[in-house]
DNA sequence: AAGATGGACAACCGCCGAGGT
DNA sequence: CACCTCGGCGGTTGTCCATCT
């Protein structure tokens, strides 16, 4: 028997939210800054328990969010970091921080896991060299024997070192959009030559769609808050509470503005972790490092011989 | 044209850890 | 030290919408 859920009360309203809550939330968060979540819907009037109206902000409301295609670069970054991270969605998510740990959840599971799986079970077929690959890459339980799980571990390594290296390259930066199907080849054997899988483009497109009727009413709630956020720029307490690793970027009007050019999402989460970096480096910790220093790991040579 | 199917995504649920009392 | 509350996280579900048959 465990703690009965918080949202079980009587009265307490579930479901998608109305664009009138949505006021009353913001305009809440506007006055007092996000946390204290408990009190919020009493406050407010919202008839929705706490937990919901933090996802509500955290996932949808908060500024800076960025939504719709995935870039080239942010696919590449979401294979390798779930790689090496797992499903660690909110470790990964840091590392991307226009992104939200739900949609970058979303994203893998509704679309590259399956693009990953349909991509090895293609190279399987035809007698490739990931044929004792599970291809569930989320579920990897497959009990091995030490070399091989060794070897596997190796492998893995070095496909993130590769594809961080390609994620990295400035030129990468340049082809967002053109070339979506390389990141499932730079992951699966360099040997593979059936690789004209068109299947993603048509979803994408179908996702742009989507995202366009979606954003224009998330537009609407950022719009509103961008008046705040000029205005709270210089005193943003929030954003020193919020912009750590492990949650997202908040209070900083370059998140609002670089949702709409073409800004790296590397380059940002860089920036943005080099102003994060100095003051949280001890919230780090072992999980997730710093990322210069996964980068740095990644792309050292010597570290991959120690570790093995 | 209508029902079936599948994809995308918002939201919920339950567990866990941190911090307070 | 035990208990409680709160916030965070990952897994899962529900719903909407587009496409297919």
């Amino acid at each position: 028997m465990g703690r009965p859920p918080c949202c079980d009360k009587e009265g307490i309203k579930k479901g998608p939210w109305t664009p009138e809550e949505d006021i009353l939330l913001v305009s809440y968060i506007q006055e007092h800054g996000p946390g204290n979540w408990k009190a919020i819907p009493s406050k407010t009037g919202l008839l929705r328990c706490s937990k919901s109206c933090r996802l509500r902000w955290t996932n949808y409301l908060r500024p800076g969010i960025k939504r719709g295609n995935f870039t080239n670069q942010e696919e590449n970054m979401i294979i390798h970091l779930q790689a090496l991270l797992g499903n660690r969605w909110a470790a990964i998510a840091s590392y991307l921080p226009q992104r939200t740990d739900n949609d970058i959840k979303n994203y893998w599971n509704t679309y590259l896991k399956k693009r990953l799986s349909k991509k090895l079970e293609e190279e399987k077929k035809d007698g490739s060299c990931l044929a004792n690959n599970n291809n569930d890459f989320s579920s990897q339980k497959v009990v091995m024997p030490r070399g091989q799980w060794e070897r596997r571990l190796q492998t893995d390594i070095n496909m993130a070192k590769k594809a961080l290296t390609h994620a990295l390259s400035p030129q990468n930066n340049n082809n967002n959009n053109n070339n979506n199907n390389n990141n499932i080849e730079s992951l699966s054997c360099s040997s593979s030559s059936n690789s004209n899988s068109n299947s993603c483009s048509s979803n994408n497109n179908n996702k742009a769609t989507q995202s366009l009727s979606y954003a224009s009413n998330a537009d609407n709630i950022a719009r509103l808050l961008k008046g705040w956020m000029k205005k709270n720029n210089n005193n943003d307490t929030a954003s020193s509470k919020e912009g750590i690793l492990g949650t997202k970027v908040f209070g900083n009007e370059e998140c609002l503005e670089s949702s709409n050019n073409t800004t790296s999402s590397l380059e940002f989460s860089h920036s943005i972790y080099s102003q994060q970096e100095e003051s949280k480096t001890e919230e780090i910790g072992q999980v997730l490092m710093p990322f210069h220093l996964l980068e740095k790991w990644l792309l050292d040579e010597t570290n991959i011989e120690k570790f093995i």
